[in-house]
DNA sequence: TAGGCGATGGTCT
DNA sequence: GACCATCGCCTAC
């Protein structure tokens, strides 16, 4: 066992398909603990995520289509790429149903696939830092506004499920300042590779 | 170890 | 022109 590892991680389980993330977003979210998720091969287990559902003001969706968030308002299933900061890139998986525009913030993963290339992109050795925040995990894994609408079940980009249900914890989301009460960032309990404890 | 703060640019008002 | 779903460096303790 790697030093830095809390428990080996379990083989990623079946790829999963759009329909998957076709449900309320409070389900998908705390279902993706646990999924490794790839792109060109690189990534890692998803240990923590936030959901943003647009009937609340902290999602860039609540104010309506616009050119940058037009994505979250088609199907599920998608990457929702944006601009954090002037600086870093941001992930989301879309959910629900066209026009729901929900999605489910990528922060941190747990570096399984590619660590060399990761540690290059992201010029850093300490396998605890490579994935453990929102723009980190972008960076190792090389995701920019190009991935913005692509399908999450089409290479390059790889999800599977996860095989055993994992221990989630829940707390208030990271960053924003509305909707600053409500319970929706989940994570993996024990995880020594999320940006934050809970 | 915790907190302050600068970098940096797209988006929206 | 203000606001950010951030990060990493730098201090102070």
């Amino acid at each position: 066992m790697a030093p830095n590892r809390i428990a080996s991680p379990q083989k990623p389980g079946k790829p999963l398909k759009r329909a998957f993330f076709g449900r309320s977003v409070l389900e998908v979210a705390p279902d993706l603990i646990g999924a490794t998720f790839l792109v060109d091969g690189v990534g890692g287990i998803i240990v923590e995520l936030e959901a943003y559902h647009h009937t609340e003001p902290a999602a860039h969706s609540f104010n309506g289509p616009t050119a940058r968030n037009q994505v979250m308002f088609g199907p599920p299933g998608f990457i929702y790429v944006y601009r954090s900061y002037g600086i870093h890139w941001c992930i989301n998986f879309v959910c629900e149903k066209r026009g729901s525009a929900s999605a489910v913030l990528i922060r941190a993963l747990e570096p399984t696939h590619g660590l060399a290339t990761m540690r290059r992109r992201r010029k850093l050795h300490d396998e605890r830092l490579l994935c453990s925040g929102p723009g980190k995990l972008t960076e190792a894994l090389a995701i920019t506004h190009a991935q913005n609408g692509l399908p999450l079940d089409v290479p390059p980009i790889a999800l599977y499920a996860r095989t055993e249900k994992p221990a989630i914890v829940t707390g208030v989301r990271i960053g924003i300042t509305k909707a600053v009460e409500l319970p929706w960032r989940y994570g993996l309990k024990g995880s020594k590779f999320l940006s934050r404890p809970f």
